[in-house]
DNA sequence: TCATCCTGTCGAACCGGTTCGACAGGAGTT
DNA sequence: AACTCCTGTCGAACCGGTTCGACAGGATGA
């Protein structure tokens, strides 16, 4: 391993000389920096990162904590690593991706240990026990999802509340007057993912609102299952006259699904959604839908986690921001209104 | 923060007997040994991780480097990050993920400023920029893929051409003699994915040593052209009795693409395939197919990769390992010789 | 001409661990 | 009683960077 000691006795220079050459923080005369360049690109020198982490108390790396549940659609955690990932690159950062599943302990193991300068926390639950940990651990993070608690927290999430106003209102537009909402499975509700009760229930008062008849059912997450609950679900309503969908898999399955029963979209049924954009890319999904922009939460939440870092903790304040979302008109709603 | 100094003054003892406690690389006695853990809990000590890289040169930390490529079916991806996590972390490291597109400057970067104490490759293509970067560096790698030259060169992969003898003996048994192959798109062949031809090559040689007339097509990676391209194959070769599928994407449409034809398996049509056990349970594909062990592939290959950098670089011998395939009969097969 | 300022560089201290050699003191040997 | 050996602990050096204060020497100003 070449050192800075190497380079600086190549040159004929001071190591610390070396180093303000490296950072530019003080000046050096031109002849020098020639010298030192010199010396760094013909013995091939680069710094050590423990080294430099050790005395800058600085280590250009951010913790990812992900978690995966065997009972979850995984494409979907993959939308959100990307840009987290490339985001943090740009600024210069690298990504130490941790999957273990007690994220308290991790969290103060990375932290404590000083292997990272912040945190981002993916797939945040209403009572994620990862929260706390985050409040006592000395680096920042920042949370992809809404937690119940929001105290102090920066945060970003869709704004599943509006989503569900947006879909409720598209399909009312179009006077339909019974529809099935088939949420994420049950399970997720239980573990605390604040997302399907923000989405149900906005879309349950909205209905009530316009006097719609909803019917609110748990979707399945794993392949056969889907196919089996959707079935019974499409049995038990024949009159509704729209579904509206909000989990990935139940999507994913359903132009096989509804092709089966030989029911035609928009014709004999009307279809919304809520995916991400690349998901529905993914499966070529011709269905009308609000669509989540994974990558913007993933870049917002970065971008903000690092300058959070290099201005300072308190300097920032903490924040929570939902995204709003847009919908994509692709077609799959029948306007049941007389013209 | 809370040092190792803080810890030796709490207890009374020097920094030497407190990190002779930690790793107890010389005898300490019981008492002095308890008044230090004692010190550790009360204080809420954790090493610094910087600091203890620079003293050891380990970093416990591997470096994952993995591409997406946007005209790639994602969800494949993700199986191979997970056990690569799971097995590190079970051996105490933990994964610097990067997802740069630049390999060679990626590993150059990570390694000559030793953030990692070693490399895991994912998906490696013959001729992978990367590999002779990896030979530059002086951590040791691991590749999950086959390059075109292994010389010195540990790597690990599923065995597709014997993948593809497997299927094509089993419809053989089973009397067919005209068979269509659906191979990964063309484009994955350009850039390298050695696993395309070396499936597709083994199918057509085998074929051809039974007399099986095989037609050889290259699949889609997105959506609606996949299911295009899909019809179009089918339409070609309207005789033949079996469909073999070495296409995440192709596969996964399948069903949906069948029932849309009006074609049932297996009394019109058999089906075999090559995907992954975790993609089929995801997707509850019903096909007989020869399943490619991703946990297995990233397990082994971090497994070997610590294995090499505990006992030193050159004391194992580098080794490429090629995982034999395993199929599950799903009964997606139709005999058509008499019985 | 002398004090003052600025520029460029150096040496030393520091970050927080690990590890080697030294050594005190008690146990075991002869 | 003197010697050797073993156990437990310490101090110092080291890993490879960064940063602060000091200072030489030339430029500037009065």
């Amino acid at each position: 391993m070449v050192t800075i000691g190497d380079v600086a006795r190549r040159a004929g220079v001071s190591r610390s000389t070396v180093s303000y050459v490296l950072s530019g923080k003080r000046a050096i005369s031109v002849a020098t920096q020639h010298r030192i360049q010199e010396a760094i690109e013909e013995l091939g020198f680069t710094p050590n990162a423990g080294a430099r982490a050790l005395a800058t108390s600085q280590t250009m790396v951010l913790g990812l904590l992900l978690q995966f549940h065997a009972d979850e659609f995984a494409p979907a955690m993959l939308q959100y690593v990307l840009p987290v990932s490339e985001t943090a690159r740009a600024h210069g950062y690298d990504i130490l991706m941790v999957t273990d599943a007690d994220g308290p302990r991790t969290i103060h193991r990375i932290g404590d240990s000083n292997m990272v300068d912040g945190f981002v926390l993916l797939d945040v639950t209403a009572d994620d026990p990862r929260v706390p940990s985050l409040r006592e651990v000395h680096q920042p993070g920042v949370l992809i999802g809404l937690p119940r608690d929001t105290h102090e927290v920066d945060a970003i999430d869709l704004d599943f509340t509006e989503a569900a106003r947006i879909l409720v209102d598209h399909l009312h537009e179009r006077g339909h007057r019974e529809i099935v909402l088939v949420t994420p499975p049950h399970h997720v509700v239980e573990r605390g993912g604040s997302y399907v009760w923000r989405f149900r229930d906005a879309a349950i008062e909205r209905a009530a609102r316009y006097g719609i008849r909803i019917h609110a059912h748990y979707g399945e997450a794993q392949g056969s299952a889907v196919r089996r609950s959707m079935n019974q679900i499409l049995d038990t309503w024949p009159d509704a006259t729209a579904l509206m969908v909000h989990n990935d898999a139940t999507i994913a399955a359903l132009p096989t699904i509804l092709h089966e029963r030989g029911i035609r979209v928009p014709d004999d049924l009307s279809v919304v959604s809520l995916y991400s954009r690349d998901f529905g890319e993914e499966f070529s999904l011709p269905f009308t839908a609000v669509e989540s922009a994974a990558y913007e939460l993933g870049h917002t939440a970065v971008s903000r986690l690092i300058e959070r870092i290099q201005r300072g903790r308190e300097s920032v304040p903490p924040q929570v921001q939902l995204i709003a979302p847009a919908i994509t008109d692709r077609g799959s709603t029948r306007n049941l209104l007389p013209s």
